[in-house]
Formats: structure tokens, sequence, C-alpha cells
DNA sequence: GTGGTCTAGACCACT
DNA sequence: GTGGTCTAGACCACC
């Protein structure tokens, strides 16, 4: 198996949340490329111990956003990658995730450099671990 | 009023979150101080047109994190200061807000310079403000 | 009630896409503006008869891709209209409904000046017609 | 060889769609006439590198609705050609996918314009191949 | 076998 | 009261 994907049932993120992430991010990082098959739904299910219709919320919506494409009858595939958002949307959607970031720095006292530097050093080790490690 | 608290109903966070995260922020950079008072459940409530409930769980977690300490039948106050954390403790509870942050932008697309001078943009108009103004 | 929506049971798309469908068209045609209040998950569900999952499920996409703005606890509000696809994206989104319809001129023998002909009276008819007609 | 059938997988309208699609417009546009052979079910798969089921599908509706006769053990034929529709009829039924096209083209922000060129577009691409390159 | 849709009913978070 | 998530189980279309 090309991908190994891990969730926690017991975290506050939603499971299908998780699976989306995760995939994207697989997909970001070219641990998966274009083409390359998922597990399919029941498969996957079963595996991570979850409903099968949670799976395919998860699916669904990577689907909807052009990362994967379903095939009938076929499976589940990693997509072309293409860029589907406008700047403006793109930044919009990762604002909460700053302005979370930056509100908790500011409570626990550390400074913007203290910070550039932690997301620099957490980017690299994101962008660059081949697997699983938590 | 030493402190006056903002709220915004279109957020994606919690109202509750929100009183929360102004209180402990604004403690966290001396702008309240042990024994300044708090508005009431019921003035706060009226005050950001909220229901009280809302506030009540707000200040009840507060408390519950020894932030503020509730005087029956006098109000409410800011407790003493909550002994320091160690960089170690301090670093482990930026961790969540700082993966969140670094995937997320990793799914878009924003590379580590991109997403560090938003992290600076951020961290000058959420610390330059004094109160909180969306 | 501002906005009387309609479903089809026995049509081949799907419930919850007609329902995605209908807001959106209201919303591009003005029918629905920002801040107006859209029937709640259960209530619409009551009134169309169909399980509340449905209807969640429709309201979730249309959140998602920033028609609508859902707030916890208050019910579902149409959010400001802004451009969330590249221009790409949108062209690659119009593609199947265009191939599906030159095919099926084709083979039923219209020219193309027959088609723009009807593409621009039913452009109209949907743009200007104010409330649910079939 | 009178008459190459070209599929794409990767497309959203099913194989067996497309089968029957391009033989209708090919018996639409005079390519294909009454007497025509086709491939055979089995042979027409190996060729396409579909299931044989697939095909066979494609081949039962087109045999349902009088477009093809199979003869046993001699092969598939073009019939005779149906009756030519009303134009209120054939109006009638091109109204799907007019509808369709013009209510994703509002949704998503293209002008009466646009779709028209696009159309036009379409239509030369479509009616200009000889046969079905994606 | 695959994914897509829908129902029924549960639990939780937020207001 | 509101929406969000998950489970269980059904039916359908496609390959």
């Amino acid at each position: 198996m090309a991908f190994d994907l891990r969730i926690s049932t017991g975290s506050s993120t939603p499971i299908f949340r998780q699976i989306i992430d995760q995939v994207r991010l697989a997909v970001a990082t070219a641990r998966l490329k274009e083409g390359d098959a998922l597990a399919s739904v029941r498969a996957l299910a079963e595996q991570l111990v979850v409903n099968p219709n949670t799976v395919a919320k998860a699916y669904a919506e990577l689907a909807r956003d052009g990362v994967i494409a379903t095939h009938q009858g076929k499976g589940v595939f990693i997509a072309a990658r293409r860029p589907i958002y406008t700047s403006a949307e793109r930044l919009r959607r990762l604002e909460p995730a700053l302005d979370d970031l930056v509100r908790e720095a500011i409570a626990l006292g550390f400074s913007t450099d203290d910070v550039q530097k932690l997301v620099q050093t957490h980017f690299r080790k994101m962008a660059g671990r081949k697997d699983g490690e938590s």
C-alpha cells in the first residue's frame, strides 16, 4: 500500500475532515500523484473501523474540490492538480487558521520572530516527512 | 470601563470562545490585571446582545481555568496571575494551531514565505489593536 | 416566505442537487440577497417531505461554496457574493452541460443559430422569472 | 470499417452512454445508414478495452429504441430511419439539456454572450470531427 | 465489485 | 431551538 491513512477517533476534528486533510496533504507533498488509486470506500471504512458513509463523505468533498476523481464501478483516483480557487478565496480559507495561531501565540507570549521560525520548521517537517508519523 | 469586549456574530468561532479568548488575551497583554472587575453575566449579555447562557458558559470556563474568580454577590474579577508555563509547555500548547495552519497552507498551495509574511501582518494587526475589533 | 423551493422526487437529478441548484439560481438572479434567511434544515426537510440529512447535505455544499453561511444555533443565511473559482475552473464546470447540449442538439438536427437563439431565450426566462414556475 | 467509435474513461458520462450517443449521432448525421454493420458486442468490447456487458447494455438500449437491429448469428445493423420528429417534439427533447446548461451558466456567473460563444465553438468542434475524439 | 443517494435515528455543540 | 457528525442499513447505477 502506497499510502497509509490514520485517524484518531478521540480528536475534536471530525473523522471525515481528518481523511480529507491527510489526502490533501499527501497530494500537496507529492506522496500521492495523479492516477494513484485510493482505497475503496468500503475498504477504507473497514480499515479505519468507521462507517462507509463517513469515508464517502470525505471522498465526495475531495472530488468536488478536484483533488480526486471517482469512477463509477472502478474506484477512486488522484486527479490532475489544478488551481481551482481564486487567490482571494485561498487567502480567505487560510484566515481562520492564521487567526487561531496568532491569537494563541500572543496569549502565550511568543514574538513574531518566534512564530515565523516555528512556521518554517513545521513547514519543513510536514512537507518533508514521507509517511505516518503523527 | 477598563475593558471593551467585542464579538462578531458572522464568525465561525463560537461567541463563547471569542469572549474567552479576548479575556485571556487582555490578561496576557496586561490590559487586564489582578483584581480588575469584569461586567456581570447579565450586563455583558445585554451589552453584546447575546444570550446570557453564552456569557455564563464563557465565564465558567475562565473560572475553571483560574483566569477569573466570581465572588458571589460582588461580581467577577481577574484572578491572580497563573504560574508561568515552561517554554516546553508553551510550545506544546501552540502546536495544534501551528499544525493546523501549516497543513491548510500546504493544501492551499502557499509557500513558507507566503505564510511567514501573513503571520507577520496578522501579528501586527492583532497585537496593535487595543480591543477586539474583528 | 420570500423563497419557495420545489423538488421533484421522480427526477433523475438527486434531491440535494435540486435544492442546491435552486438556491444558487435564486442567488445568482438576486431573488435571494445577502443576509436573507433560509428555512432551517428541519423545517425545509418537513416542508419537502425528505430526510433532514438530505437538506443538510445540500446546505453543507452551499456553505462550502460560499453561497450561504450557517451559524450554529441560529440558522442559515445567504452569504456575501464572491468569486471563488478561477476562470479555468468555471469553464471546466460548465463543460459537461455544454457538451450535453451540443451533442443532443446535433443529434436532433439543430443548427448553431437555432441553439444560440434558444440559449438566449432560456437565459432571459430563467434570469427574469420571479418565482416557482417549473 | 465504416465507423470508428472512441470512448473516454475519465469522463463523467458512463461508457455505455457514450457508445449510445455516438451511434445515435452517427445515424443522425448520416455517417451511418440503414443496413450498415456495427462491430459485434465482443469485438467492440475488445477494441474499446471495456467489459462486454457494457457494450451489450448500450446495444440493448439502441435496439430497444429501434436505432439498430440485431440479427441472431449475423451481427448488428443500423435499422430503418425512425420517423422524423415534429419540431415541437425536437424542442421538447432538447429542453432538459438547455435548462441544465443555462442554470449552471447563471450560477457560475457566465453571461448570455459568453455562453453563446461557447456553444458556437463547441458546435464547431463536435460537428467538425469525423469520429469521437474526446 | 465499485461509488452515489436516501432514510432513520442518535449524539453533540452552540445559542 | 439551531446545525454538524456519525452509524446502520437500504437501493440504485455502473463496470
